[in-house]
DNA sequence: AAGGGTGCCAACCGCACTTCG
DNA sequence: ACGAAGTGCGGTTGGCACCCT
């Protein structure tokens, strides 16, 4: 059995502070990424090397963008899970500024319940019949949506189809 | 005004994968 | 080739904020 990463008893937990936040801050800017482990002590936080890399790249990394997610980035999000599934560090992947974690809790907080509205399985991207049919029919796109349970990467409104292959999968280059 | 319910998001946990000696 | 250590990832949870009654 594998050892934890750390002690415990030895590191804080729940909510950073503002003081911790510029800890690491400033150790990492100093310092770089380099080896998590080795950051809680040299920059002084009572942290196991896991939660400053959480706290980096989920809310201190400078290049996020925070902030609610655009039209185009819902229905990129919504495509790249209808292909990847829930690859999340994949998918944030292709949405810049944004991250893994943000990508995750978007997903499980709009996203989903936005999919089943629509009658379409958040699971397998499916449409399901009894619930499209209300949905499409107050829409009249998708008259034939449920015919043999299509797929619907194509049903969103993307904002460049121009980046689709003529599969109808966008050129991801993962 | 209060309290209960719900939604949201930051953070934790544990497993899987990768790297290194 | 193997095992230990380090790191990354996805699922889950805790707690705060807001809304409704």
């Amino acid at each position: 059995m594998r050892k934890p990463c750390c002690e415990k008893n030895e590191t804080n937990k729940g909510a950073w502070t503002k003081h911790e936040d510029q800890k690491l801050i400033d150790y990492i800017q100093k310092h770089g990424e380099g080896c998590w482990r080795s950051i809680p002590p040299a920059a002084g936080l009572l942290r196991c090397g896991k939660s400053c890399r959480l706290r980096w790249v989920n809310y201190l990394r400078p290049d996020l963008k925070r902030g609610n997610f655009g039209q185009d980035e819902e229905d990129l999000i919504i495509k790249l899970h209808a292909l990847l599934g829930n690859r999340w560090s994949l998918i944030a992947g292709r949405l810049p500024g944004r991250t893994d974690n943000e990508v995750k809790n978007y997903w499980n907080t709009h996203l989903k319940r936005k999919l089943l509205q629509m009658g379409i399985d958040p699971k397998n991207h499916h449409i399901r019949p009894t619930t499209a049919k209300s949905f499409f029919s107050n829409n009249q796109e998708r008259n034939s949506a449920e015919d043999n349970n299509t797929r619907v990467l194509d049903s969103m409104s993307g904002p460049h189809p121009e980046s689709f292959a003529v599969s109808g999968l966008p050129d991801l280059n993962l």
